[in-house]
DNA sequence: ATATACACGGATCCCCTATTTCC
DNA sequence: GGAAATAGGGGATCCGTGTA
């Protein structure tokens, strides 16, 4: 029979000692398809130069006598071929051994330990990628199947009779067709529970909520009118009706909200307490977990995404929100909160408050639907580009992203995989220490008129392609190579070398780069979320480059390359602050990739001229960008008031657009208060280019909060806890809050924002940890604190550059009545 | 285990010395 | 008068959060 096809979801099962893959997907008509294939199973191993063709050969053969017997079956190598293949851009003779399991690769090459073999490679891929890579069947592409319909079949041992899904298909062959559109059934499921300790309260109630469907499983009953709640009898037949809409809208994919971590494992808990089997899984399996610490559920046939991992792994740093929670981020996305609902223990609810925490439940769910629905398109791309399947994607950081990448290109330059690192060669490229960064210029604090600012476009990227720099072009000194800049090591200057030869790296990375050019401008005459998504997916591979390269769990790991790529990266942008200043020029600033500088009286062509030049000099792929011509901007000096604070700078372009930078109006652990006021200084500062009524404003703040007219809500300090309480060395206000809400018994899950603020207390301590209230308890705000630690701190380095003191201020409580300000 | 380094700055920690308190 | 407690200064360290 022949079909159309779109994998979704990949896995794999052993029959009779081989692997069989399993790709999960759907045909045209939407019907659920479930394809068996297999594939050829192998490792390599690497001659050593110079081994003799009868010394090959002899090994050859013994190593096609190798049998493992374990585990309950039977591995043998089935064949041995000895091929020409690279690695590491070197030319190498290489055995390839083909095996009966993927799962015994590993034993196969522990076995192999000939002298004449240097490295053993490939057996550490996962089947899944090894499939993808050695059948070309990619995740979320159309794809012609040809293949043989399983019905009522014994073959594999009658897997079409357990198998959930419309149609099961022993594949024969395919091809790849141009259709491009896909849309996923997407269901979004949402628990509420008394406890948020995984599976210690009971769940009170489930949403599910898909396009066509809605509901709100539970079994605490009141009268509703609403007609999406359904009551079931118990917690256990809850969990069992959910169960039972999961397997009859038999989605692609089921998404859930911080799911990993909480939903799922809670529902598997609580399905175990009654021991219900949760046979969600297409083939009625359960959800498996795994990953240790932040651990992922996986469902046979159903890819499970939880959207906060991948928000945050790809999305986060890119994001305005301050904080990762639905709420937030449906904000920023959707324009939609979530319901106000104040969150208590069930025995607690009255009544009508029952109907309120249904809608909430329904409502979570519906904004987790169409989050996925605003970001389904970067991950058909990521899905794509990336060709690793859905349930991957939406969970691997950015340096996984970026090696899938590698790998999945790596037969195009005839390249043998490099292994991942072990536990020990982990350890040691930590132990050997970080690499030196870039260079930020000090500035010298004041206030500025007529500021251009250049930067260069993805610099470490552009670098690492302008002068080949990688793990496998590094050599030893010869001729006609790329040399680093000197590097300081122990006290000694050194230069690393990098071949001409382009290196599969830097060659993927130049493919990246120029495809992100490209994508970048198709958006920009099309704009949609398509091509939006597709130029975004490039941006942050490209971006992650350099990261990944100085990532010591890297397969391509080098602390070389990292090194000379930094190196690079400083003189480029020391070279740059010189020629500007050489043409008369006064920089005022730069960190990593920027410069900005005085105009003077030269007009912005002549700006643009003097940016072409420089241009004209750089190398390869390499250049320097005009951020913007601003009008007016300022430097302040760090705390101490010694030197000019990097990293912390304010601009205003003409049209008063503002770019701050670092100041404490972008970081939320300081109070509302205080970075308004700031930000608003900041604002009339740079609009007016003097201090007067920023001045002015101040003061009025400063009477308001000295006559308590400043609402507590503006005073609340929020900190995340970024470990759990016992494990704080230093305790801080934070961590105070925190054991109190603990203390109270209040949920607090891991990682959650504290909020506190600073009380007056009777306690002699001059500790401000001893004076932290909840927000909720009783307590005056302590004027003194938000003075002398908030509002001033945040602005008296601004008004230093006017050389106005605010400092008689913060003398002391006695000198700080009223009368002080005039 | 889950991309890198650089940087600021609050708050506590910790050591030391000076001062105060207590007997 | 002398020992113990306390205060306060100041650098080191921890911690959170930015920029690039």
């Amino acid at each position: 029979m022949k079909t159309q096809f779109i994998p979704i979801d990949y896995s794999y099962f052993d029959f009779e000692g081989k692997n069989y893959a399993l790709i999960y997907g759907r045909d045209p008509n939407n019907k659920k398809v479930c394809l068996i294939d297999s594939c050829p199973v192998y490792l390599w191993a690497i001659l050593k130069d110079k081994t003799s063709k009868e010394k090959i050969e002899e090994i050859k053969k013994k190593i096609e006598k190798i049998e493992i017997d374990a585990k309950s079956r039977k591995t043998k190598v089935e064949k041995v071929e000895i091929e020409n293949k690279n690695f590491l851009n070197r030319e190498v003779k290489a055995l390839k051994i083909y095996a009966t399991n993927y799962k015994d690769l590993h034993d196969v090459a522990d076995k192999i330990d000939f002298p004449e073999i240097e490295k053993r490679r490939g057996y550490d891929l996962g089947f899944t990628t090894h499939y993808i890579l050695e059948r070309r069947l990619e995740p979320l592409n159309w794809y012609e199947i040809e293949g043989e319909m399983l019905n009522n079949s014994d073959e594999f041992g009658g897997i079409d009779q357990i198998m959930n899904a419309d149609f099961v298909i022993k594949m024969k062959s395919f091809k790849n067709l141009k259709e491009n559109e896909f849309e996923p059934k997407v269901l979004a499921y949402d628990i509420e529970t008394d406890d948020l300790k995984i599976g210690k309260g009971e769940i009170l109630m489930i949403s599910l909520v898909s396009k066509e469907f809605k509901k709100v499983i539970t079994w605490k009953k009141i009268d509703t009118k609403k007609d999406y709640v359904e009551f079931v009898k118990d917690e256990k037949e809850m969990l069992e009706k959910f169960c039972k809409y999961v397997k009859e809208i038999s989605p692609d994919v089921l998404v859930g909200y911080f799911s990993d971590g909480f939903d799922m494992p809670y529902i598997k808990e609580r399905a175990e307490k009654f021991k219900i089997k949760l046979n969600l899984g297409i083939d009625n399996s359960q959800p498996k977990s795994s990953g240790g610490a932040s651990s992922s559920s996986r469902i046979e046939g159903i890819t499970h995404v939880d959207l906060l991992k991948f928000i945050s792994t790809t999305y986060s740093q890119y994001m305005q929100s301050e904080t990762l929670s639905l709420n937030e981020v449906a904000k920023e996305f959707l324009k939609d909160t979530k319901k106000e609902f104040k969150i208590q223990h069930s025995s607690k609810l009255k009544e009508h408050n029952w109907e309120e925490y249904y809608e909430y439940n329904l409502h979570d769910s519906e904004l987790t639907l169409n989050l996925f629905e605003k970001f389904w398109p970067d991950m058909l791309e990521f899905s794509r580009i990336i060709k690793e399947p859905l349930f991957e994607i939406s969970r691997n950081g950015l340096s996984k992203q970026m090696e899938s990448y590698i790998l999945h290109n790596l037969s195009r330059f005839n390249e043998i995989p490099e292994k991942r690192p072990m536990n020990n060669e982990i350890s040691e490229r930590i132990q050997r220490g970080g690499v030196k960064g870039a260079f930020v210029y000090e500035p010298k604090p004041g206030i500025y008129e007529n500021i251009a600012m250049f930067d260069f476009t993805s610099m470490h990227t552009s670098i690492i392609i302008s002068y080949n720099i990688s793990k496998e072009t590094l050599e030893e000194k010869g001729k006609n190579q790329f040399q680093s800049p000197e590097i300081e090591i122990d006290g000694k200057n050194k230069i690393f070398y990098f071949s001409r030869k382009p290196g599969f790296v830097p060659t993927i990375l130049k493919e990246i780069f120029e495809k992100r050019k490209r994508f970048k401008e198709e958006y920009k005459k099309d704009p949609n979320i398509f091509t939006k998504a597709r130029s975004n997916a490039f941006k942050l591979l490209s971006a992650s480059a350099h990261g990944y390269i100085g990532f010591s769990g890297a397969r391509y790991y080098s602390w070389e390359a990292s090194s000379s790529i930094l190196a690079y990266v400083r003189q480029f942008n020391i070279e740059t602050i010189k020629k500007i200043e050489k043409l008369g020029h006064k920089v005022i600033y730069g960190d990593t990739d920027s410069v900005a500088f005085l105009i003077n009286k030269d007009s912005k062509e002549d700006i643009k001229n003097l940016l072409k030049r420089l241009n004209e000099k750089l190398p390869g792929v390499m250049e320097l960008e005009l951020e913007g011509f601003f009008k007016r901007g300022i430097w302040v000096t760090t705390r101490e008031g010694k030197s000019g604070a990097k990293k912390k700078y304010a601009m205003i372009k003409e049209d008063g657009e503002v770019k701050i930078r670092g100041f404490e109006t972008v970081r939320r652990d300081w109070c509302k208060l205080a970075r308004e006021v700031q930000d608003k200084i900041i604002r009339l500062i740079l609009n007016e280019g003097n201090e007067k009524k920023a001045l002015e404003y101040f003061k009025e703040v400063v009477e308001k909060l000295k006559k308590r007219e400043i609402k507590k809500e503006d005073l609340i300090i929020r900190t995340q806890l970024t470990k759990p309480i016992s494990e704080y060395k230093s305790i801080s206000p934070h961590v105070v809050a925190a054991k109190k809400i603990k203390e109270n018994e209040e949920p607090m899950a891991h990682g959650s924002l504290i909020e506190y603020y600073i009380a007056e207390t009777n306690t002699k301590s001059k500790l401000i940890r001893d004076k932290v209230k909840l927000i909720d308890e009783k307590g005056e705000y302590n004027i003194e604190y938000y003075l002398k630690n908030q509002i001033l701190p945040a602005v008296e380095n601004i008004f230093n550059i006017f050389k106005i003191d605010l400092d008689y201020l913060i003398e002391g409580k006695k000198q700080m009545k009223l009368g002080d300000f005039k």
